[in-house]
DNA sequence: ATGGCTTTATGCTAAAGA
């Protein structure tokens, strides 16, 4: 009798801010495991999910960045900083396992303005990643990365290409990194079934982006070989962002069949 | 007119997000 697991990722633009909705996600979906990310606070109240039955490990600093898994079945902590940026004090970055999967949630740095030391730090910070990813992938350790990547993958990943050329999410040099992570041997989830085109994980607050579906897919699940043979279903929910006083992000949610 | 956000912090302006 094989088991679904439920996976879910979020960038909940301030964990403080965003608690009523996070409850209410986890009260609707019920995600065996969810991932977040721009926690934005040095404290985080995993009493409050401990309550609703999640255990929960997070990496956190001050006002900014921030990443917190919470699971309903015990975590194990493998990392709570990316290997190869051990000099890196922004909280950006947990391994662990979960379940038998190696589960990694990653807020990539955004990398703009490009011609400022940011752009350099999200390559370096890319280059990182590859290197963990390379490691696990010959290890044979089933695995996943998900999380807030800030990457736009291609022109049909967001509402109007020419409005994000040259940006640091959409730049040929982050494309080219991404497209080497995916060369290592893993799968975009949300592309293994084709999912529908002008379908995003972000919208802007400004504009009215949301009203005019104004927006960008940059909140990925990327699957190693075998789990990605598990897959039953990625799908972004877009209603959280629908909701009062919302985040700038929706989740994207993945579906594993279990051995 | 149209579209002028949201959050955090040694706070009442600035920095960051994307």
């Amino acid at each position: 009798m094989s088991k679904i697991l439920k996976l879910a990722s979020w960038n909940v633009n301030s964990v403080k801010a965003r608690g009523e909705h996070v409850q209410k996600y986890c009260a609707d979906f019920a995600p065996d495991i969810l991932m977040m990310q721009e926690l934005k606070g040095e404290t985080f109240p995993s009493e409050d999910f401990k309550a609703i039955g999640y255990h929960s490990v997070a990496a956190t600093q001050k006002a900014y960045n921030g990443v917190a898994i919470l699971s309903k079945n015990e975590i194990e902590l493998i990392h709570d900083r990316l290997p190869g940026m051990e000099d890196d004090d922004q909280a950006r970055y947990l391994e662990a396992n979960i379940s038998g999967i190696r589960v990694i949630n990653i807020y990539l740095p955004n990398g703009n303005p490009v011609d400022t030391d940011k752009f350099p730090y999200k390559l370096r910070w890319m280059d990182a990643l590859i290197e963990r990813a390379k490691i696990l992938r010959a290890q044979h350790i089933p695995f996943l990365i998900a999380g807030d990547f800030n990457i736009i993958p291609e022109d049909k990943d967001c509402h109007d290409p020419s409005a994000w050329r040259g940006d640091a999410l959409f730049h040929e040099e982050s494309l080219a990194k991404w497209r080497s992570l995916l060369n290592i041997g893993l799968y975009d989830a949300y592309r293994i079934v084709d999912g529908s085109d002008e379908v995003y994980s972000f919208w802007d607050y400004q504009r009215g982006a949301w009203q005019k579906n104004d927006g960008i897919r940059i909140d990925h699940f990327l699957l190693s070989p075998q789990l990605a043979d598990q897959m039953i279903a990625c799908e972004i929910h877009k209603e959280p962002r629908g909701w009062d006083r919302p985040s700038d992000h929706t989740p994207i949610a993945l579906s594993l069949k279990l051995d």
